[in-house]
DNA sequence: CGTTTGACTACGC
DNA sequence: CGCGTAGCCAAAC
């Protein structure tokens, strides 16, 4: 709808190609996502960061408009572990129970363990493969138990 | 034709 | 750690 990519068909189909590595049992986040993806000529990393999540977004809307049976549609999620998809609503409940069905659990607040079901990304061999970048990777609980230090 | 509104995030309280 | 807000800009109202 909005923030115009200059070349949507080919970010959609980009994304699209992305989610469909996401493994079943597993979710990744807009902004995860986007982060694999180079930002088109003309526009600075910083813009980039900060548009291309919608454009994610979008491009999840399309697929559930024709609900393509390929795309996983319902293991992209926001940075907070939840479902961006406007609570109540059919496609909502349905993200929902897939993911359930996944074996995703949510914890009291509605919301996902990233840190536990959140993707690593593709292998390096196929982000090459596909001129994408490492992923962002997904900000979950230090948890630094006895855990190793930068040895510098 | 001015306002509202996003399948988002980062950041400040 | 949760809630509010800015940033963005084209559609839908």
């Amino acid at each position: 709808m909005a923030y115009a990519h200059p070349d949507p068909n080919a970010f959609r189909a980009v994304v699209w190609q992305i989610v469909r590595q996401i493994p079943r049992g597993q979710v990744a986040t807009y902004g995860q996502i986007a982060s694999m993806i180079p930002a088109p000529d003309g526009i600075d990393a910083e813009t980039y960061a900060r548009l291309a999540p919608r454009w994610v977004g979008e491009a999840m809307n399309a697929v559930s408009n024709v609900d393509a049976p390929d795309v996983p549609w319902h293991r992209v999620i926001n940075g907070q572990g939840g479902i961006s998809l406007p609570p109540g609503i059919p496609a909502a409940l349905q993200q929902r129970s897939r993911l359930e069905a996944e074996g995703i659990r949510f914890d009291a607040r509605e919301r996902i363990d990233l840190g536990v079901y959140g993707w690593a990304g593709p292998d390096k061999t196929w982000l090459e493969a596909n001129h994408l970048l490492a992923p962002k990777p997904l900000r979950e609980p230090p948890a630094n138990d006895g855990g190793q230090l930068p040895l510098l």
